[in-house]
DNA sequence: AGTCATATAATTGTATCCAAGTAAAGCGCT
DNA sequence: AGCGCTTTACTTGGATACAATTATATGACT
């Protein structure tokens, strides 16, 4: 029972073709996590699954790769993205210097019928986490924050973070764990109420922080190799004395 | 004579494939102002005059489509993007959110090495504004940006920058005056020695001052429409006094 | 003359086909 | 058993052919 979740970008006045539904549907099942980062996503297969051709899906998965969702070897086809650690540190930084420095902006576009647009984004994320569904929270949470940029009205800005949020999500896939919830209990609250008080500078260095923090609760360690082991986890477990279960 | 405008985003590790070449070179010519806004790009002639298929061409297209340095209407094509007087806005915007944000971070970073190479840039801008190649400047000006924002280190910030410049480069073609030659005369300069000397704040100001004189010298009103333009002015011409050439 | 409808030309959208490249399996050898 | 080579299967890369859509030009009608 999860809301409809669309890319943020409109791209333009492009308006919807075919393959459109079929991007936000890949799009949709990257950033909720039913797709794994290094999940492999071949053409035929995609191309059956939808009920189009290749031609089709190699349009979507381009477009994909251009904002970095997943990862395409020439020749060797593409996969769900896995983001470096040094990727995901600057993922963070990117974000911290545009949502921080766009929150005077923010401020000051404030009213309150904007305000509760957010705020209903905030009880629909709590909602979500109540309901156990981890995956939807997070992007929910991802959502706050780029509804939050949409108040600047610049359509840029926009576009880039929330292409910078749907790579966190897949951070969070890499690097969290399963306590990591995208964001935050009830943070965004606190920051709504400083938005409703107009204090920008208060805004500012909350956003760094919280941030800060949502980096700083991921183990932004990499990944060790498949190979190496599964040799040592054999020796290991070859070693450990019987325990009856 | 002109060096090697290249796109500034390496796009990741994705090593170049043939038609990385035709975008280097389609990129070129959209920046550089050989094809100006509004051109049409028929997939058709560009295949024939780049000597591949049309399957090639598209996912060229769809590339810079994606940069938004083309539009594509459906089942009408391409051409050459022209940003609306919003669009340009909100480019400036962006690149003031970003670029003053970003100051201190590139004012940690300068090396006297790192400033060389800028400094270098700002001579061949000079070279190039002394020798008429007034677009050729432009692209360099806006080199310059985007090479002093990859002193952070930070790749998704470049890559979006290099974006929000090639759009620029579009903004001053349909906007600018033939004498708005990018940036002012020697104003780079400035900055150079203010980032030797460490003055993060007085960079930050600086910046967003270079980028609201740049947006200020240009006529951001929307251009009249062909049609009602050309029936005017034809009958204004057809009503002149007839005069010897 | 102006306008609407039709027909034609041009261009894009999509599917299918063949070639090329890469990874994995199979085989023989040391 | 381990290592290297060859072959096979699978996947993508690119081109071509056909269908769909749009814009233009032509013509008849008001």
């Amino acid at each position: 029972m999860s809301a409809s979740i669309t890319p943020f970008s409109a791209v333009g006045s492009r308006r919807a073709g075919q393959d459109d539904a079929i991007y936000q549907r890949l799009y949709a099942a990257i950033v909720e996590q039913q797709l794994l980062p290094g999940t492999r996503l071949p053409e035929d297969t995609l191309a059956e699954a939808f009920g189009v051709s290749r031609t089709g899906i190699r349009k979507v998965l381009q477009r994909l790769a251009h904002e970095r969702l997943i990862e395409v070897q020439p020749n060797r086809g593409a996969s769900v993205a896995q983001p470096s650690v040094q990727e995901a540190r600057e993922v963070f930084a990117a974000r911290r210097v545009i949502e921080c420095a766009a929150m005077p902006l923010i401020t000051a576009a404030t009213t309150p019928a904007r305000l509760d647009v957010l705020c209903e984004l905030v009880t629909r994320e709590h909602a979500a986490l109540a309901a156990g569904e981890r995956a939807v929270a997070i992007v929910l949470s991802g959502q706050f924050h780029v509804q939050l940029l949409a108040l600047t009205g610049n359509e840029p800005l926009v576009d880039f973070l929330a292409q910078l949020v749907s790579r966190t999500s897949l951070i969070i896939a890499l690097y969290g764990s399963p306590a990591t919830s995208g964001c935050g209990h009830s943070e965004h609250e606190e920051l709504l109420a400083l938005l409703a008080r107009g204090e920008a500078d208060a805004a500012e260095r909350w956003m760094e922080q919280h941030l800060l923090e949502i980096e700083h609760g991921l183990a932004l360690v990499e990944p060790i190799d498949d190979e190496p082991d599964l040799k040592r986890l054999f020796t290991e477990l070859a070693q450990r004395p019987l325990r009856e279960l």
